[in-house]
DNA sequence: TTGTACGCGTTATCAG
DNA sequence: CTGATAACGCGTACAA
């Protein structure tokens, strides 16, 4: 069993109470007495105990993490940036895979007020009144990452939408493409779907280009097969397409399998951007131009302002992140 | 502030102790008060204080993983598996992003010490000695996750690199293959990088094929920019190479980038075969023929390793997972 | 069947 | 400068 306060104390001959002060850098106690014990301490190997503490102070300096889907590039980065931010704050993060169940999100707010976390970062979900009801009575803090909510007051961290997909899309009409399409993600996705469609078709208008269901082709998902699939529509609905905005680097990568089965080549039949900006994105062949996301970023952002919030006591501001264009070889100029 | 035990109990008119009876599910009270107590509890939405549990319990319900690197599809499906153990078993999972760096391993193991986590994985990272002294004075179980130790006494959870190795080079040469290359990751690697080149020396000794240094080519790392140079390298010191190992996924990618650059067909001219089966390996063109790691299984595997650990007290057998090869398109029978 | 009271390891408020 | 001691929220002998 480990040491306890008390024995440091019996050992140094001196109070808990004075070990406490030591302990926690407070003031009132002679420099002769912290030299030994801090000497006991070290020679003991004492380790002060979290759950005690946590008890006490009421703060257990512990963050969760619900992530829908715990797998792909995307998460990690997210995660990776949480916790640098959280450990640059002497916080430990829980992570919980919620698989957006409904049933096993409750059920890991549950875990996560039971076990009395500091705070909440809710990522790439809808917000539902029910959650919020939950977390408004846990009354600890909560940050949306890579989503947002109409209807709640949360503070989110995320890219722009319906910018970056704008940007993306004007990309491809300043090089020169009038015939361009989509591949898209469902439009009933209003976080992922919906504003990247929006961004798009917007851009065409902007453009004076023309717009109709042939541009678009929707798919369930966001994964390399929906490219694929969202690939073959495309060609047979607009045979003329000569650029593609992919709603993900994902489905922009199975465009890219697709026409490469056709015998088109990317990009110069064909020019392809994605969006996300993962890994992957520089790893095809051609490597594919896309909008960044700046996960990372957006992960330890969505940290500090959790932390933040934590400290305060008030609402942060949200945090809209820039995206930004990586060009590589997967789109050409129309001559 | 939350409810506390003693609020339910003065609401139901009973003693906490009475309570805390019901809740744990022991026996001792009528069904009249139980239903009471439940209904006020449910009323009040009160919670249990986990904090509080762990303090008298000695047990938080918490495991803490070792993560030296928080990037790369590899870790979220190692994380998966774990976090669906845990959470099957009501625990919850910390993660910590070492940065295979010794002293932030040690500040890790530190804060998870004081947390007083039930146990510990440790991923893919060389275990120390100064490492295992901590964990062991810590006094909780610890398992290896896709590492092990020669030197302590710690159950682990792999597959056999060095069969795995040696499966791939044998797929390989009984495609009829004989001028064989491996691009590998650094040989001082004693988990990842030294046993797939020994399988792989295995493999071309049983066939009788003659091994020299022209036959490999050693990176410093694994990812897709040392495939790349890899290639590079192999071309240049075997000219003649009709078919790759690749020790990682992204390795063999990196690979067939440079043979594309190259106008070398895969698999017409060179075949590759990778290492791990992540998501982009079928994503790739031509998708990937690769050994699998089943990484989800994996981190569930040692997950349930570790949770048993926690309740026998004792330690649990080693396991060493099923490898296999998963056939696509990147390597073809040499005629 | 139920209640009282102590202890888990800390922190913080008092006195001294 | 230092030391008792009361919390924190809960589980559990022990009594009743």
């Amino acid at each position: 069993m480990a040491y306890t306060i008390k024995d440091v104390a019996k050992a140094a001959n001196v109070s808990i109470a004075t070990v406490s002060r030591i302990l926690n850098g407070q003031t009132g106690y002679s420099l002769k007495t912290k030299k030994k014990v801090l000497e006991i301490i070290e020679e003991m190997g004492y380790q002060p105990n979290a759950i005690a503490r946590g008890l006490i102070n009421k703060k257990t300096h512990t963050i969760g993490v619900l992530f829908p889907f715990l797998s792909g590039a995307l998460v990690t980065e997210l995660l990776r940036g949480i916790e640098k931010a959280a450990s640059a704050h002497g916080s430990s993060v829980i992570v919980s895979h919620t698989e957006s169940d409904e049933e096993k999100t409750m059920k890991y707010l549950q875990l996560l007020s039971e076990k009395r976390v500091d705070g909440i970062i809710f990522t790439s979900e809808v917000m539902t009144k029910q959650y919020y009801e939950f977390i408004k009575i846990m009354n600890v803090p909560i940050v949306l990452l890579s989503t947002k909510s109409e209807v709640f007051p949360i503070p989110y961290v995320k890219v722009d939408d319906f910018e970056a997909a704008y940007s993306a899309t004007e990309y491809l009409i300043k090089k020169g493409h009038t015939e361009i399409g989509m591949i898209s993600g469902p439009d009933t996705d209003m976080i992922a779907g919906k504003p990247r469609i929006e961004g798009f078709k917007k851009a065409l208008q902007d453009h004076q280009i023309s717009f109709d269901d042939k541009n678009i082709v929707i798919r369930e998902g966001f994964m390399f097969t929906e490219g694929k699939f969202g690939m073959l529509s495309m060609l047979d609905q607009k045979p003329d397409v000569t650029a593609i905005f992919a709603a993900s680097d994902e489905m922009a990568i199975g465009a890219m399998f697709t026409a490469y089965q056709f015998g088109i080549n990317v990009p110069d039949d064909i020019s392809i951007i994605g969006y996300d900006n993962i890994n992957i994105a520089s790893m095809s062949i051609p490597p594919l131009t896309t909008v960044q996301q700046p996960f990372m970023e957006m992960g330890e952002s969505a940290g500090h302002m959790l932390l933040e919030m934590m400290e305060t006591d008030q609402l942060s501001e949200s945090r809209i992140l820039k995206h930004s264009i990586v060009e590589r070889k997967s789109v050409k100029e129309k001559i």
